[in-house]
RNA sequence: GGGCAAUUAGCUCAGUUGGUUCAGAGCACUUGGUUUACACCCAAGGGGUCGGGGGUUCGAAUCCCUCAUUGCCCACCA
């Protein structure tokens, strides 16, 4: 048996996967068992693993694995999403580097090569998954461009339409230039960026007077079709009712007025350009002003622009900034902080824009999904997060749910004739056919004379069903897989997402099935580096997960990331938790190589420390299995991971191994063997969860199994009661064993080197675990005396005292008296302290009576110890 | 501008209704160790006035006030 033995994790991982996967372990099927399910947030499509799937897999495999241990039937539906601006973007990219714009094809073709791109890249992050262990259900993996959830998606529109919900409004949207299209509000995300306020000097009309006005956006001259001053202004009373003029464009516009305007920013002048301002949208509609869209829809400068016209938006800014001041127009110019929308996918500044696009009405919606959270029948973890929930939920806007998109499902809805407003709203363009003649009473309308819009649904509209589409719900609400599946149990995934998705599946889910989608929803963290910034592939701060898993293995890795994963709180990752991880694995590995040499003798009786140690073991693995279970109900992953940590670690390996473990080349009793057996069995349960593929591994070694009696399908450890008593000795034991440990440092007397151990037995404690201190601190007599030992070591634990005699000559006596002044004084300052509390009469009157009790006790226990200390200075001098 | 959360050992974090030595864990660190499973190991050890200040209480890391710092979310101030 050589010292090099390591783990091997890499084919080990792969049979195991193998296996599980051969034996349709991960499958699950309607039964009379109780249900427990999952489904994965649906990554997209064409993604690539990164740190943060690996943190949410990891720990949705933990959950669904001690699912399936604990009998429920497991079912973790994994799929992906079409995620159609990011996929589109993608897709466009790798035309435009082989010279093909997305204008010059048909939608046909455009979606033919956004297929080819998606069966190409698509799923290869479901295979990296099951490089992580990930126990899906992949008979079951759904995208959300399948037929049936397509036609979900298609049924769900009609009918939200019909109720009135979904409407069609020309509003003012969040434009993205670089994608070109709409973006709902959620998609837009708010920088501070340093800019400039321009301070513009429009001529008064029939004066020489000027009035300025502070703008960021000098391009937007252009399009200016009012200057609007506080009707309380004083300073512009004189100039109520006048008219400017618009420098460059030489429009004349009026002067109007409305409180909105803030007196104190800028000049207490506000430039109003409806077409692209949100507010001044607002502003022009109440005040009847014109609009002038000064953009294309790629942000450059259309014929309104002028002489700026096809130039973009920044470029114009820069140039007809200088134009301005050529002509005087431009007063001045300050830097300015503010906030700039920018794109979540493309990064492209937003640019406000009137336009024709569909709405989902949510303010009733929203209703019965607020609810479900405030009453705790969705609970969020870490509860934090309901706040931010229900401040969303309560000022929900509506959702605009058109992209001008091809990837995607396309809008149901059929226009005829010319007008915008004439269109039907039909799950098939058959009966779209039907209602528009009924609707016209035109019979003579043919399918041809029907256009569809030619916008798809915004991705979210697809992934808010997900929880109901996978189990078909949506097509056939009645079918016996979404009844026994639905609602699911937990869902794991980034607080990122929480409006985006979590809220809106609630939503569907009352809408729907009158039911929520899920019990529970658990927000992990952001994965971040050591500097705390977050892992993204942009930074290159993120490691590839695939090299990680290559170097640590799987088990090391999950080990790893939940070793520091505080449910909503970000996760600093570092590369060292991932070795901590796989050295746990190999800790583990080891303990079975030292199991599996041992030797069994049927005829040896079974020793003492062997039979206290494995009582004592099976009560503590009792405690640990509460623990656990309280860990788990409060999704606190990485407490759960740490109990399991020190169990295995500590009190197994560093303990019961030590103390039943035989002779050098001895063979070991054939009681205590088998009861190791079935402990390290019971180990492995707990363990699986964590490090799925090296349990199973040694489970499998321990004897041959049937495929029914794989690890993954096992059933948790049983409940017994635990020996309360009998944990409390052994952490006496310990300390003892300590101590021994400490003085045969301190004088350097080698473990080979056997020693006698005296005990004045001030605690009157029973001697239950003497046979362990005598393995373990290799003690060839333990005895019972009744006075301090001479010329001996001390220490004392409790009221007990403990001697080592000691080689004549080698005590310092000096040293010892200092030692144990040291102790004496702590320990009657210690008392002085405690005797304080019981002498104040307030404490006494209102403390109750167990803390009082308590620190009697300490009391008796500091004077004891007072006496042994003293007894042994009176010795030593 | 509004809201929420956090601040405990060098690092990452526990500390549930104020009261068992409650000031903890893991890692890191120091020292010692070829004990025949594991140096990805074993053992022993050092380390924090619980962000600052004030208050309530017999008793505060824990409750209240205040200040500071950090992070997140929301919001149309040109």
């Amino acid at each position: 048996m050589g010292s090099a033995a390591k783990y091997n994790a890499q084919t080990t991982e792969n049979k195991w996967y193998n296996y599980w996967m051969e034996h349709g372990y991960f499958h699950s099927e309607v039964d009379d068992r109780e249900s427990y399910t999952i489904v994965i947030p649906p990554p997209n499509v064409t993604g690539v693993l990164h740190m943060g799937h690996m943190l949410n897999n990891t720990i949705q495999d933990v959950l669904i694995r001690r699912a399936r241990l604990k009998g429920y039937n497991a079912c973790w539906v994994p799929g992906t999403d079409h995620a159609s601006i990011a996929t589109e973007a993608k897709v466009v990219a790798k035309l435009k580097s082989e010279g093909i714009e997305k204008s010059d094809l048909t939608r046909e073709t455009f979606l033919e090569h956004a297929w080819e791109w998606t069966h190409k890249h698509g799923g290869i992050i479901l295979e990296q998954l099951k490089k992580l262990g990930a126990s899906c259900d992949w008979e079951r993996t759904a995208f959300t461009m399948d037929d049936n959830l397509s036609a979900s998606v298609i049924k769900v529109f009609v009918d939200l339409y019909n109720k009135g919900l979904i409407y069609r409004g020309y509003r003012m949207v969040n434009w993205d230039p670089e994608a070109l299209t709409t973006l709902s509000d959620e998609e837009v995300i708010y920088e501070e960026r340093q800019g400039n306020l321009y301070y513009l000097n429009y001529k008064i009309e029939g004066s020489q007077e000027v009035l300025t006005v502070a703008t960021t956006r000098p391009e937007t001259i252009l399009g200016d079709t009012a200057i609007c001053i506080n009707p309380n202004d004083e300073r512009f009373t004189h100039l109520k009712g006048k008219k400017v003029i618009v420098p460059i464009a030489n429009r004349i516009i009026p002067i109007i007025e409305d409180e909105y305007v803030d007196m104190e920013f800028g000049t207490g002048c506000l430039k109003v350009t409806p077409a692209h301002d949100m507010n001044d949208k607002a502003l022009g509609d109440k005040h009847g002003l014109e609009v002038i869209d000064i953009f294309n829809d790629d942000a450059t400068l259309n014929s309104f622009g002028m002489h700026y016209q096809g130039k973009d938006r920044f470029v114009v800014r820069k140039e007809i900034s200088k134009e301005l001041e050529a002509l005087g127009a431009l007063e001045k110019t300050e830097q300015h902080l503010n906030k700039v929308g920018t794109s979540e996918r493309t990064k492209a500044v937003i640019e406000p824009k009137l336009s024709d696009q569909w709405f989902l009405k949510m303010e009733d919606l929203a209703k019965p999904a607020l609810e479900a959270v405030l009453d705790k029948d969705v609970k969020l973890v870490p509860e934090k997060f309901i706040n931010t929930y229900r401040h969303w939920m309560e000022n929900v806007r509506d959702w605009n749910i058109s992209r001008q998109l091809w990837w995607g499902h396309q809008i149901p809805a059929y226009f005829y004739g010319d007008g915008k407003e004439d269109f039907v709203v039909a799950e098939s363009k058959e009966e779209a056919l039907t209602l528009a003649k009924a609707k016209t009473g035109n019979a003579t309308l043919i399918e041809t004379d029907l256009t569809q819009d030619p916008d798809a649904l915004d991705t979210w509209f697809s992934s808010w069903l997900w929880p109901m589409t996978v189990f078909n719900g949506i097509l056939e609400p009645d079918n016996k897989e979404i009844n026994y599946y639905y609602p699911t149990n937990d869902l794991v995934t980034a607080p990122e997402i929480l409006f985006f998705w979590v809220a809106r599946m609630v939503v569907a889910g009352y809408e729907y099935r009158k039911e929520k989608p899920f019990n529970n929803v658990y927000l992990t963290g952001i994965v971040r580096d050591k500097q705390r910034r977050k892992m993204s592939k942009s930074l290159g701060n993120s490691p590839d997960p695939l090299d990680l898993i290559a170097q640590y293995g799987a088990d090391g890795i999950r080990v790893g990331m939940l070793l520091s994963s505080p449910a909503g709180n970000d996760l600093m990752f570092d590369e060292d938790l991932c070795k901590q991880g796989s050295a746990f694995v190999n800790k583990i590995f080891n303990a079975d190589r030292l199991i599996k040499g041992w030797e069994v003798d049927e005829d040896i009786e079974q020793p003492e420390a062997a039979k206290i140690g494995i009582a004592w073991y099976q009560s503590k693995f009792q405690k640990a299995l509460l623990e656990l279970e309280d860990h788990y109900s409060k999704y606190r992953m990485s407490d759960a991971l740490m109990t399991t940590y020190k169990l295995i670690w500590d009190d197994f390996c560093s303990w019961l191994l030590e103390m039943v473990k035989p002779a050098y080349q001895a063979p070991i009793d054939a009681v205590t063997y088998a009861a190791v057996i079935k402990i390290l069995g019971d180990n492995l349960k707990i363990l699986h969860p964590f490090v799925p593929f090296i349990s199973e591994e040694i489970w499998q070694s321990i004897k041959d199994r049937t495929p029914e009696e794989a690890l993954i399908i096992a059933s948790w450890p049983e409940s017994h009661t635990i020996d309360e008593v009998l944990i409390n000795d052994f952490e006496v034991a310990a300390d003892v064993i300590s101590g021994v440990r400490k003085i045969r440092k301190e004088k350097n007397i080698a473990f080979k080197e056997a020693i006698t151990l005296s005990v004045l037995n001030n605690d009157k404690a029973k001697p239950t675990f003497d046979t362990v201190i005598k393995q373990l601190c290799n003690v060839s007599d333990l005895e019972y005396v009744s006075e301090s030992v001479d010329g001996a070591l001390s220490f004392r634990v409790k009221s007990n005292e403990y001697f080592i005699p000691i080689v004549a000559g080698t005590i310092d006596v000096e040293a010892e008296i200092k030692k144990i002044s040291e102790e004496l004084n702590y320990t009657e300052g210690f008392l002085k302290s405690v005797q304080k509390k019981l002498s104040n009469e307030r404490f006494v009157a209102n403390a109750p009576e167990k803390v009082i009790v308590i620190e009697r006790n300490k009391q008796a226990d500091a004077e004891a110890k007072i006496a042994t200390l003293k007894a042994s200075l009176a010795s030593l001098k």
